[in-house]
DNA sequence: TGGATGATCAACT
DNA sequence: GTTGATCATCCAC
């Protein structure tokens, strides 16, 4: 983060129409744009920089694969534009966008950020330490994988559901200028069980970005 | 710089 | 009882 972009940012929340679409277009559709966390008035913000669609029914890497529906999958079959949470590995929670219509059980995962605001708290949230103390490695690690941006972001079990459109948790636009990127699609992380689907070229991210978590 | 391993729990068999 | 949309740590090279 620097001075400059934080003076220039200009966030304009993504309405529900934005999320009304198959989660490869919604994909792409959200590199560049500002994950929010607003907590007792203050900021965490990031910029997604690497995501991955999982195209439910017919996906065998995600978790609505072939149809299944359980209290977990429950709200990708909801309305686009909500959060799924789920806790992975026993350890570390992951944040996914609902894309498609009610009914279609697709998500976007987020997987990296670059901090735009609120490191300092994202430090402790991440390392209970203070931003000056971190290392350089540290920093970098802050929100460069989709269990490392949940624990910077504090995004936890209760915000799984959460309305993209409201208050607490949302994604907007940088309304004061067009930023220019080029994006590599390639294969998803962490999904060697899904055979064929493993080599599917569903993992998109922003050419060049640092906090990118696997080139 | 890269491979192996353990943490820890919900979903599934 | 096994596995997983992960990560930090340890150890070899």
């Amino acid at each position: 983060m620097n001075s400059d972009l934080k003076s220039q940012l200009d966030l304009s929340r993504l309405d529900r129409s934005f999320y009304s679409k198959n989660a490869v277009k919604l994909s792409k559709d959200l590199l560049g744009k500002y994950l929010v966390h607003s907590m007792d008035g203050k900021e965490l913000i990031g910029k997604i920089v690497e995501v991955e669609a999982y195209m439910g029914v017919g996906d065998k890497a995600a978790h609505s694969y072939n149809g299944r529906r359980t209290a977990r999958t429950e709200v990708m079959y909801g309305e686009e534009g909500h959060a799924y949470v789920y806790l992975i590995y026993g350890m570390y929670y992951c944040l996914n966008v609902v894309a498609a219509k009610e009914g279609i059980a697709q998500a976007v995962l987020i997987r990296a950020l670059e901090p735009i605001k609120g490191s300092e708290i994202m430090a402790v949230y991440r390392y209970g330490k203070a931003l000056g103390e971190l290392k350089k490695s540290q920093i970098i690690n802050l929100t460069n994988g989709p269990g490392k941006l949940c624990k910077a972001l504090n995004i936890e079990k209760e915000y799984n559901g959460e309305d993209l459109t409201g208050n607490r948790l949302f994604i907007c636009e940088n309304r004061s200028f067009k930023e220019e990127y080029d994006i590599v699609e390639t294969k998803r992380i962490g999904i060697d069980y899904a055979q064929e689907a493993k080599y599917f070229p569903w993992r998109f991210y922003i050419k060049d970005n640092p906090y990118v978590s696997v080139k």
